[in-house]
Order: structure tokens, then C-alpha cells, then sequence
DNA sequence: TTGTGTTTTACGACCTCC
DNA sequence: GGAGGTCGTAAAACACAA
């Protein structure tokens, strides 16, 4: 782990404006550490400009998301005592791009449960392509046909989590790719889900992410065999960002977040 | 409706760091 | 030893073409 860095900082490894204490968005002008902004990066997900909503009125976003889910407990035990959804201390609202999807009608606001495994729940009723936010609008209901007793191999053993938690690991994703420890809890007591869960959606993410940047790499410039490896002899000299910024990929990823142009199919 | 390809959660193996 | 990193993979969820 290189997380010495990150041990309980509150700061975010990469440098920025400090994050505001409401978690509903990060900084508002985040410039990557590297020499030259980057393009664009996340075209799958230019609906988020992370830019600080204007002074509207917050929708009225449902309570967080409460317990971890129950359904996960009864498969995988207990687990790491997750934090109870209190009241969260951060006001956690959507952003102003962000649709909210109604709250199921569930037996209290904001209950996790219903969304994520009830059946007949869906948060996202009609989730179809070509329409805007579509990767928040994706059913989840559909994660609700089994509910109880998953496992790896038979049942449904994995959820799907509803578009706000999504919306929001995604904007903490955009503000750092490395979730400290303090914002990982606050993340998942949020959320509703387990530090665990948070740790391994970033896990998952920082790997699709790789993913994509490789493919894009390859599409872009095809080297010559002959050189694609890095000499492995010390004298390669790397030129670009500095090597401080952790993960080299994240240097170019880092690029000014806005303005990111919008995807058509996310626009409204 | 069905088959197929892609994406999304989740885990295990292995590694590094403290 | 524990925590969290990457990497590879399993399998559900999903989108879409035939």
C-alpha cells in the first residue's frame, strides 16, 4: 500500500482548493499538477462538470442511504461494522445536471434496501440508452430479482448500485483517484455502502480507467515494437509530468475537469 | 425473443509499505 | 501482520443487433 500519504489526511493526494465540507461537490477549479491541462478525459461521464452548483434550491434528495444493505449482511456476515447512515454531517446533494430519479416509494425516505435489491423497484424506471445521464439511469432494478443469500457462484451476488451513489463516487473519482481513509467513511456512511465497497469501486474504476487510456494509447499511436518497452536500464529520462504525481496516468488524467464538453446523448 | 458483446460489482492472488 | 495497491477473472446486469 503507498497509502502513507493518504493515512487520514484530509487533504486529497493530488493538490487542490480544499474541498468543501459539503461533499456535494469538490473544488470548484481543480488544475492537475502537471505543466499542461489535459483534454477531457472522462467523455462517459462529461454530464459532471464538477463545478459548484449555482445557489438554486437542492432538490429534495431523499434521506442517505441508510443501513448497509441487509440482504449483504445476511450473505457476507456482519462485515466491518458499516457505518449507520446517520443523518450525515455533509449535505450531500446532486449536482444541478443531475436528474434525480424519484425515491421508490419505499417504507421511509431514502432507504437503501428497496432501491439496490427490492424487487420492483427500480430507481430508474424506463432506463433506456440514448438518454441523458444514461449510465445514471441504468435500472436497479435489476439488482433486485434475488436479495438474500449471495453468494459468488449461484444467486445474484453483486448489486447494483443506484445512479446517486454512482453520481457521487464518481465525483469524488473526479476530485482524487485515491480516496483517503477519512473520505472513504464519509463516502460510505453517505452512501450507504461499506468502506469496503468504496475501496473496491475505486479499485474498479482506477482499473477502467487504466483500460480506457490504454485502449486510447493504442488507437493513438501504434508504435513499433521496437519501441513500446522503456529501457530498463535507468537511462530513460521521463519527460512530461512530474513523476510526484503518483499514478502516471493519472497526471494526464487530471486535466482541468471543466469545462468538459457534454456527450450528446447526456444532454438533456 | 434470443444471442452476443460490454459494463459493472466483487473477489483472490500477489505485492509494497508501515 | 494489516491495509490497500494492481492484476486477472467470475458472473450478474445491461444494451443492442439479428
Amino acid at each position: 500500500m503507498y497509502v502513507g500519504y493518504v493515512l487520514d489526511k484530509d487533504t486529497p493526494v493530488y493538490p487542490g482548493p480544499a474541498r468543501p465540507s459539503s461533499l456535494g461537490l469538490g473544488p470548484s477549479t481543480y488544475a492537475p499538477p502537471g505543466p499542461a491541462p489535459a483534454p477531457p478525459q472522462y467523455p462517459d461521464f462529461a454530464g459532471y462538470t464538477h463545478v459548484e452548483p449555482a445557489p438554486a434550491p437542492p432538490p429534495t434528495w431523499p434521506a442517505p442511504f441508510p443501513a448497509p444493505k441487509d440482504d449483504w449482511a445476511a450473505a457476507y456476515g456482519p462485515g466491518p461494522a458499516a457505518p449507520t447512515a446517520s443523518p450525515a454531517p455533509l449535505a450531500f446533494g446532486p449536482p444541478p445536471d443531475f436528474s434525480p430519479v424519484p425515491a421508490p416509494p419505499g417504507p421511509g425516505p431514502g432507504i437503501l434496501a428497496p432501491s439496490l435489491g427490492g424487487p420492483g423497484a427500480p430507481s430508474s424506471p424506463g432506463a433506456q440508452r440514448r438518454t441523458p445521464y444514461e449510465w445514471m439511469r441504468r435500472s436497479v432494478a435489476a439488482a433486485g430479482g434475488g436479495g438474500s443469500g449471495k453468494t459468488r457462484t449461484k444467486d445474484k451476488y453483486r448489486v447494483v448500485y443506484t445512479d446517486h451513489q454512482r453520481l457521487e463516487l464518481e465525483k469524488e473519482f473526479h476530485y482524487s483517484r485515491y480516496i483517503t481513509i477519512r473520505r472513504k467513511s464519509e463516502l460510505a456512511a453517505n452512501l450507504g455502502l461499506t468502506e469496503r465497497q468504496v475501496k473496491i469501486w475505486f479499485q474498479n474504476r482506477r482499473a477502467k480507467e487504466r483500460k480506457v487510456n490504454k485502449k486510447k494509447q493504442q488507437q493513438q499511436q501504434p508504435l513499433p515494437p521496437t519501441q513500446l518497452p522503456l529501457p530498463l536500464d535507468g537511462t530513460h529520462t521521463p519527460s512530461g509530468p512530474p513523476l510526484g504525481s503518483l499514478c502516471p496516468t493519472n497526471a494526464g488524467l487530471l486535466g482541468t475537469p471543466s469545462p468538459v464538453p457534454i456527450k450528446e446523448e447526456f444532454l438533456p
